[in-house]
RNA sequence: GGGCUCGUAGAUCAGAGGUAGAUCACUCCCUUGGCAUGGGAGAGGCCCCGGGUUCAAAUCCCGGCGAGUCCA
């Protein structure tokens, strides 16, 4: 029995006749007005009762469900919030795609660091689970993509006071399950069908009560109290074997699916049919499928079992369909060439609309991340079309589903969808050609091709073992992919991760004040007055707080800045700043001493040249925005005196014009010496007023945050910056160069520093323009020129060189007969392609040939045997390299050698008649 | 972020320490009234870049650049 069995007997199940039960199936218990019912109501205790009987008054689409439910909980007193991107990874670093409404909150909300947008509040959070990629299509009910409706209350215990970012309670579990329960009554639903099935719900380091909501054998919502934290103390021990304690703050977080209440309105057979009736007409239509009366009540009846298609549950498909054909009584073959094709429809539009989401949120396909994961949806997507038989562009029908959804970034999904699809069929076609090649070498010798080769071409070649098999089935070879393929490809990747230690909280600094930051007051003066509230020593120097600084510490992509705290007698270094908690450390060479007053001088210089860059970043990101598209986002920078790095999203490389175009925006920017403006609002009002896009550098906490104003710029921003875009000189672009694929890394100097890097780019040009002897203009056409002579007379020399060697050969060098050979023994401190191309020559003539060179500070030599001459020429090369300290080799009839010891080689060419012999005889 | 694979003629690839190759494409010649085609000849290579090992490196080792792929 659970221990949190107390925490479900709520009020408002005894009030309105609720008992509780225990599922005679599976032992789950839960609530119920209908005393005699004995399960729970889930699948697979229960089947699907609402196919062809709708649990609704009406019937609604999906956007009139969404509208109907926030509606509702507008009327309840909930303010309705926008929804959020699905690339959670834009506000969290500790997962890339949102899963769930409360991610929107999490981690700052949820732990009471920010207010959250409204309290209570009702949203439809798009979502892209990808775990269930499996299952969609086949059960019937699961997709990737989907919208979950929910309903969240933000509360704090009453005694810990104004802690937190939020106060009070707003509600709790009755008035959640009471708002849950009146809006299936509003939609005429029949109450007394409705289940709630205690399931305590634990993740993420918090835990609580939760409630799975059922109604006709779906499940239609799930109620989660969020109330504890893990504990090692903790007096609940739960499911997952840690202990919990409760939190300060306890937070309502419900889920509705979107597409399931709009699913349980229509009683169609399949969810997707409810959501995506256009798109499934059209892909049936396109792939040719067409249904007689008797098949599609077929597909209704296998529709209503399809529940137990789920191969989390199931111990797989295949038996999961043998047990549906058995209780149709049709056969199993029948049935899955009925429903295979229709599962690949169901499973594109839904594969459709999680590109959509993903492309249309700003997500740009890679080999990381998010990226990665859209790259492995849209490949999977283009699959199943091939599969099918559709053809429509791939880029059309994710365009249906982003018009749906109404994105107005649609030309660039579009484009991105186009890229990607090539990409994928020149990966294809490399790896076609590839496996046809391997596929030949085995298809002679009988045996399979083994499973380190398929792990191989999978892993590094990105080639699915299907595809393997497909291809060497047509060459006549065969291929056995083991049941466990992908647990032995993850075996290759068992390496350990590093894990970097996460700043902790230092104790020393609890009970200091957050240190005053004089440098957003004034972001151009550089001397200040401060008192020094504490030192700390380190291994090497000491660690001084202020009250108030004007020394910027590292954060935001800019360095720290430098300088000097001095007091009437000791002038300290500043050599780097940092900021923990919002405590400022200067770190100095010298201990100032606690309580003293002190001047602080910053390096303005320095300063000056990392504002410059600062502002330079965020105008460079502007024009590149402007110049390539509205999915350029920023993903990481880094602010330099020299240089800075600036890393956008992108799909394909930047081209030199484009570098060029944005060059010339962002400079006009300057020109247009606009004012650089700061503000500090409160960050729900930002984030309504410029959106998301503010939160290019990471999502700082607090109820205000801080705006930095470029041009039409905005974004979250803690760093310094010039007054006017003036300021910032010029910017220069010096290069790009792609980080990881769908990142291109934009490197700029701003200021003095363009000027000097100009400077050092014309420096090289003028350098090379002196070399050839033109004028700088004329180098590129002089280095081509010169290039194609240089290749040219590469030619000439071999042509030369060959002749030279024929002339050699046919001058008839002193020759000496060994057994009835004509043999030229000769010296030539020539290289080693000269001594190949007399070698050849003499050999032509019929002679053997042996010469040696000490070209290049080394013995060498070269034997050449000619045709129907039984000497072994590496064993002859070997025996004289071995007379000079080295070695040698090749094949009988040519060979090549040498050593170090030049001095003994004319004694080795002696001795090389006696050599012959020797080997002619041996 | 980590692992793995690959950079050789315009394209696709072979060569795996010892004289840089094949096929297609290209140029020219022959066959034809012209084309499809057939026969012959030729041109085309900083073997990605930089170090190292070696008598000798396209080949082995290290580093870089570039492409691809899998995993988190």
């Amino acid at each position: 029995m659970s221990e949190l069995e107390s925490e479900y007997r709520l009020e408002y199940f005894e009030e309105n006749d609720f008992v509780r039960k225990e599922c005679s199936e599976c032992g789950a218990h839960f609530w119920t007005r209908d005393h005699d019912r004995t399960t729970c109501g889930e699948p697979p205790c229960e089947e699907y009762s609402f196919i062809d009987n709708p649990g609704f008054d009406d019937e609604y689409t999906m956007e009139e469900m969404r509208e109907t439910f926030l509606s509702f909980f507008e009327e309840h007193g909930h303010a309705r919030i926008d929804p959020y991107p699905v690339a959670a990874n834009r506000w969290r670093d500790d997962v890339l795609l949102t899963q769930a409404s409360i991610y929107d909150f999490q981690p700052l909300v949820t732990s009471g660091r920010t207010p959250p947008p409204a309290n209570p509040l009702c949203i439809s959070q798009p979502c892209i689970r990808m775990q269930d990629i499996d299952n969609v299509g086949k059960t019937g009910r699961h997709t990737m993509a989907f919208e979950m409706m929910a309903h969240h209350a933000f509360n704090a215990r009453e005694e810990v006071g104004d802690r937190y970012a939020y106060s009070g309670e707003v509600y709790w579990k009755d008035r959640t399950v009471e708002l849950c329960d009146e809006l299936f009554a509003s939609l005429g639903a029949d109450v007394t069908e409705i289940t709630y099935i205690e399931d305590p719900w634990v993740g993420g380091g918090n835990a609580g009560p939760a409630i799975e909501v059922i109604y006709r054998g779906a499940e239609l919502a799930t109620l989660v109290f969020m109330s504890l934290e893990q504990d090692p103390e903790g007096e609940y021990e739960l499911k997952d074997g840690n202990r919990y304690s409760p939190m300060d703050t306890y937070i309502v977080d419900t889920g509705y699916g979107l597409e399931r209440w709009t699913w349980m309105s229509q009683g169609t057979p399949t969810v997707y049919e409810a959501v995506y009736p256009d798109m499934i007409d059209f892909l049936k239509e396109n792939a040719g499928i067409e249904h007689t009366d008797d098949e599609e009540t077929l597909i209704h009846r296998a529709a209503k079992l399809a529940g137990h298609m789920d191969i989390d549950e199931a111990d797989d498909m295949d038996a999961a369909r043998d047990n549906i054909a058995r209780k149709l009584d049709v056969n199993k073959h029948e049935l899955e060439s009925l429903m295979r094709p229709l599962e690949d429809i169901y499973a594109i539009a839904d594969h459709c609309r999680a590109l959509a989401y993903m492309f249309g949120d700003g997500i740009v396909p890679s080999n990381v991340g998010t990226g990665y994961l859209a790259r492995m949806v849209l490949r999977r997507t283009k699959r199943l079309v091939d599969n099918v038989g559709i053809d429509a562009p791939l880029d059309e029908l994710v365009d249906m589903q982003a018009k749906r959804l109404g994105y107005e970034n649609r030309d660039t999904v579009r484009d991105i969808v186009r890229t990607e699809e090539r990409k994928y069929r020149k990966t294809l076609e490399r790896g076609g050609r590839r496996v046809r090649q391997i596929a030949d070498e085995y298809a002679g010798s009988g045996e399979p091709i083994p499973t380190e080769t398929l792990i191989e071409l999978y892993d590094s070649h990105g080639i699915q073992p299907d595809m393997v098999r497909e291809i060497a089935e047509e060459r006549g070879a065969t291929v056995q992919v083991p049941d466990d393929f992908y647990s032995l490809v993850a075996a290759r990747h068992d390496s350990e991760q590093a894990f970097e230690d996460a700043d902790r909280a230092d104790d020393r600094l609890a009970d200091l004040p957050e240190t005053e930051k004089l440098y957003y007051e004034d972001q151009d003066r550089s001397e200040f007055e401060a008192v020094v509230l504490d030192v700390f020593e380190r291994e090497e120097g000491y660690d001084v707080v202020l009250d108030q600084t004007m020394f910027y510490p590292e954060g935001g992509g800019q360095p720290a800045d430098r300088g000097t705290i001095s007091t009437g007698d000791v002038t300290a270094e500043v050599e780097d700043v940092q900021i923990r908690d919002g405590v400022v450390l200067h770190r100095t060479d010298r201990d100032p001493g606690k309580g003293e007053f002190v001047r602080g001088q910053i390096d303005a210089n320095r300063r000056r040249r990392l504002m410059r860059h600062h502002t330079a970043t965020h105008v460079v990101g502007h024009a590149t925005r402007q110049v390539i598209g509205d999915h350029i986002r920023q993903a990481g920078a880094q602010k330099g005196l020299e240089s800075s790095r600036f890393d956008v999203t992108h799909y394909e490389r930047i081209t030199r014009e484009e570098v060029k175009e944005i060059e010339r925006v962002a400079n006009e920017i300057v020109m247009d010496n606009v004012p650089v403006k700061q503000e500090w609002p409160d960050r729900h009002e930002a984030e309504e007023r410029h959106g998301f896009d503010l939160y290019q550098g990471g999502i700082p906490p607090g109820e205000k945050i801080r705006l930095i104003h470029v041009a039409e710029d905005v974004q979250a921003c803690g760093g310094t910056h010039v007054r006017r875009t003036g300021d910032i000189g010029a910017i220069k672009i010096l290069n790009t160069e792609p980080v990881q694929d769908g990142v291109e890394r934009i490197v700029f100097a701003a200021g003095e520093a363009a000027i000097e890097a100009t400077q050092r780019t014309e420096d090289a040009l003028y350098d090379a323009a002196e070399v050839l002897d033109v004028s700088p203009q004329e180098v590129p056409d002089t280095a081509e020129r010169f290039f194609a002579e240089w290749k040219e007379r590469g030619k000439q020399i071999d042509r030369l060189k060959r002749e030279l060697a024929e002339a050699r050969a046919a001058a008839g060098a002193d020759e000496v007969d060994i057994d009835g050979t004509p043999v030229v023994i000769q010296r030539l401190d020539a290289d080693s392609d000269e001594l190949r191309a007399t070698a050849n020559a003499l050999v032509d003539e019929g002679k053997v040939a042996v010469l040696g060179s000490a070209r290049g500070g080394s013995a060498q030599f070269v034997v050449s045997v000619p045709d129907g001459v039984n000497v072994n020429a590496g064993e002859v090369v070997g025996r004289l390299a071995a007379k000079v300290g080295g070695g040698g080799g090749g094949p009988a009839d040519f060979a090549q050698g040498g050593g170090p010891d030049v001095d003994a080689l004319d004694e080795a060419l002696d001795d090389a008649d006696d050599v012959l012999r020797t080997v002619l005889n041996a």
